[in-house]
DNA sequence: GATTGGCAGTCTGGACAGACGAGTGCCAAA
DNA sequence: TTTGGCACTCGTCTGTCCAGACTGCCAATC
């Protein structure tokens, strides 16, 4: 009964700082929000939420901010994902459906996910890891010099020029290119790298060498490091709205947006595709990013994902919308990637 | 003689002010700078500076700083770009030189440069323009859709996905390959597209409408419109290390960075690759840039540009120093560029 | 036992005034 | 033409003060 009221405080605290920024005092709350209750009662509940650290005061005598375990418990137990209106979804789809591109795709996503949230968006790159070879392509530029061209399913190229320690003919690379492709194209990249392999052994000498050095780069420009590692940011413009004690921590913020790594930390928790990770202020592993909170989740085709998306902002963030942002994003280019 | 002292406490007082960024006073520019006279006579100096529009000061009873007029003429008349260190360049040259991809030779490009000058950086994919073809690959997907991957001599991939309106049948695929590598493969990309015009006429009914379509996708391809929009950005760290009333405007200037399109037209002017374009303040038509200045200059194998980088901050800025980062920097990206 | 009204106490933010200091402009002298 | 001196102007910094907002606690009430 009076537990009721307490969360019901707690939500309207939330609530209040989340739009008006300043700290929000019992009087204030009873006008704003009809607890049908006297603005002393809401004092005493106040009080018993800042016992439980739910919620606490920048300085005695002012109103009450919530702490980030009140913000996690809000975000887990007070709320519901608001889902988006007709209007929202319908923009999202019209602005996703014009990319014919996975780089375009990767911005336009980003574009409507800072738009939408009002916050910094980050979308990564799908990692090839579940995806298959489509095409692998040799052209020779010169005698010694073959340029290697490796399609994946997700539409990502990936291209080297590498130097053949021997002379190439025009027949044998066409053996070769058959061989290949044969061994490779239609396979998962992890199936393609160990056939590719085992190409190389069954090899007789004189076409071994190339076979090796082939097969080495097009494992190499499989393997996903440098896939995953590309992630895109935007609404940084966004910055400025945070405004607030927000001006000091600005620095670091534009520090880990410039350095993928850390975006790819923030992100790479949200793996499944259908669940929304929220990382609140401190309980990160950075503590430059103290005051800052991450919506996360996974897209990809299937259950599992192959990539995150998500946004990052200020602790005090509208959570209901940036979650249910975050997952239409999601299911927009989860469906446009696998029709794709 | 007192003209020569004029331009020499000019110079000094744009040194001093981007080194303290605070408004210089006739005590201190003597202090500093040993220019053989007394405080009054530089006051007598600085008033005819401040005649001519050279310098102001921000309130009554404060130092001068610095106009745009003022930055403008010691750019143009009071310094030389001092050339880079030895060991500056060999960074330079070995941090790009790391790179096999092209993306990866813009990503490094902008990273350097905006480490060197502590700015932020620009850089622009560089333009099909004068680029040449070096592959063209048809993949089928199913008997419908086709896969176009097009590689070009900068080491740029372009690929498409297309659906054809007629089955295509393998045997005749392979004929339309060749036959549209032969006339494409090695020509510059504006013969090209001729070239591909000019074969969909020459092929008999059957396969015209394949040829047509697969053609026009390829010329699509080749437009150069998509690929001179690309541009990237790094260094917005360095943003926060602006300070002071840059505050203001940082908003619209992380908007604008966001907005590539204005930071194309910011580079645009920069086409030929031997010489500095430097636009200070409010001369650029940006009102909400009238606070910052780009240092921008073309880079490209030859004489012509084909395509641009550079720098933008706040118009307090080191100018020696940025010009000669950016163009130590364009003429290591030439060069890779050329032997790629 | 929960709720309420009242009251005293505490703290912040903003306004205000005054001292300080950096810097200028001008003038007369060198 | 340069220099030293002097009066003057302002912005910045500091300290003080007041109004306002809010809390915590207590006694009264439902």
């Amino acid at each position: 009964m009076q537990e009721d009221r307490r969360l019901a405080v707690l939500r309207a605290i939330v609530e209040d700082y989340v739009s008006t920024r300043e700290p929000v005092g019992s009087k204030a709350l009873v006008e704003r929000h009809r607890l049908g209750v006297s603005p002393a009662t809401v004092r005493n509940d106040m009080a018993a939420l800042e016992e439980e650290g739910l919620i606490a005061q920048p300085h005695t005598s002012a109103g009450r901010i919530p702490t980030d375990k009140g913000y996690r418990f809000f975000v887990d137990r007070l709320t519901e994902i608001k889902p988006m209106t007709a209007a929202e979804r319908r923009a999202i789809s019209t602005f996703l459906e014009g990319a014919n591109d996975l780089d375009d795709v990767i911005q336009r996503s980003v574009r409507v996910l800072a738009q939408l949230t009002q916050q910094i968006a980050i979308v990564q790159y799908p990692s090839l890891a579940r995806s298959s070879v489509r095409h692998i392509e040799l052209v020779s530029l010169s005698q010694t010099r073959l340029l290697i061209v490796l399609i994946l399913s997700t539409g990502r190229v990936e291209q080297r020029v590498i130097e053949l320690p021997v002379e190439l003919e025009p027949e044998s690379l066409a053996v070769l290119r058959s061989r290949i492709q044969h061994a490779a194209v239609g396979e998962q990249i992890t199936v393609a790298a160990n056939a590719l392999g085992a190409l190389t052994e069954q090899t007789d000498h004189v076409d071994r060498t190339h076979v090796a050095v082939i097969a080495t780069a097009l494992v190499e420009a499989m393997s996903n490091e440098r896939q995953t590692e590309r992630v895109v940011v935007g609404g940084t413009a966004n910055l400025a709205r945070f405004g607030d004690g927000f001006d000091q921590s600005i620095k670091p913020m534009l520090e880990a947006l410039e350095e993928h790594v850390v975006l790819l930390k923030l992100l790479g928790e949200a793996t499944s595709s259908d669940s929304i990770t929220v990382r609140i202020g401190s309980e990160g592993p950075y503590t430059e990013l103290a005051t800052t909170s991450v919506v996360a989740t996974g897209y990809g085709p299937g259950e599992e994902a192959v990539g995150s998306l998500g946004i990052v902002g200020p602790t005090r963030m509208d959570y209901p919308g940036s979650m249910a942002a975050v997952r239409a994003v999601a299911r927009y280019v989860s469906t446009i990637l696998d029709q794709a």
